[in-house]
DNA sequence: TACCAGGGGATTT
DNA sequence: AAATCCCATGGT
């Protein structure tokens, strides 16, 4: 690893649940070290010295100023994860079960841009069909950053890409709705850094306005790419726990960390077997 | 409101 | 080999 350097993460990190738990389509994991890539840069990471929670050191790839810069706010390191599952008194034995399961994961800031493409790509694929056709559309259309990893393409480098060019990526019917959402951006009726500054209700609704983003769509984005913590996507895994909590939707009554205790539900869901 | 076509890769049978 | 599933949406 170049430039290594050791830092402190004090609050639950575990790098393989945040990988497994359906977020984040574009890492590789070798030997135990992980590797994230954000816009053009990449991250390699690797536990050091660390509790069963991931508490503790890690070695990275970047220097100092890196790491605060940028991957700080990438793995949202700012916020308690521990205080909010210790503080959602849950009752509910299957909420509380899938909280502890989850107990680790965290919610990046990943790039808006990247996950409104990436979740409109998502609708009916499984992980590992997602993550190919972005790697694809990555591969091809993105800029190389070292020998394997690829920066996600900008709305300005998808600007001649045609929906044939999409389809090759494994888009099928998705590639009419990417290519509109480029459309919007490049003509300004989707501006990203301004939809950052909308309330959660106008954010959601300006996402909705792209053809192809639905309700759980525009959610994902919201919550992935805008860190919107109060938004939780209901997905065909996420409906299946709500039917296992008596058919009610748990997630608004836990308020700002509905998002997050979605993701442990999730993570639980994909992980504990079949019931 | 309810149903259904829409890629095609991954997974299960 | 065939059927089913997959972090859905838009149109009818």
């Amino acid at each position: 690893m170049d430039n290594a350097m050791t830092i402190s993460i004090q609050d639950d990190f575990d790098l393989r649940k945040i990988a497994d738990s359906g977020q984040c389509f574009r890492w590789e994991e070798k030997d135990g070290t992980f590797r994230f890539i954000h816009q053009v840069r990449y991250l390699e990471i690797c536990p050091s010295d660390i509790d069963a929670l991931g508490t503790g050191t890690y070695t990275v790839s970047c220097d100092e100023a890196e790491w605060n810069g940028i991957w700080r706010d990438y793995f949202d390191l700012d916020r308690n994860y521990a205080e909010i599952r210790q503080n959602c008194k849950c009752t509910e034995p299957f909420l509380a079960k899938a909280i502890e399961a989850g107990a680790g994961i965290r919610i990046l800031h990943q790039d808006p841009w990247e996950m409104l493409v990436t979740f409109i790509i998502s609708q009916r694929k499984n992980i590992p069909a997602i993550r190919r056709s972005v790697q694809l559309l990555a591969a091809r259309y993105g800029n190389r950053i070292d020998e394997n990893s690829y920066s996600f393409p900008t709305p300005e480098e998808l600007r001649d890409v045609t929906i044939e060019d999409l389809k090759e990526c494994s888009l099928g019917y998705r590639a009419p709705y990417v290519r509109c959402a480029i459309d919007r951006v490049l003509d300004g009726r989707l501006d990203l850094k301004k939809l950052a500054d909308l309330s959660n209700d106008d954010l959601f609704s300006a996402l909705l306005q792209v053809e192809g983003v639905g309700v759980k769509v525009a959610n994902c984005v919201c919550l992935f790419g805008f860190g919107r913590t109060s938004r939780a996507p209901v997905d065909v895994w996420i409906s299946r726990a709500i039917e296992l909590c008596g058919g009610i939707d748990p997630f608004p009554a836990f308020g700002d960390a509905a998002g997050i205790i979605q993701q442990y539900v999730f993570y639980y869901m994909k992980t504990r077997g079949t019931i």
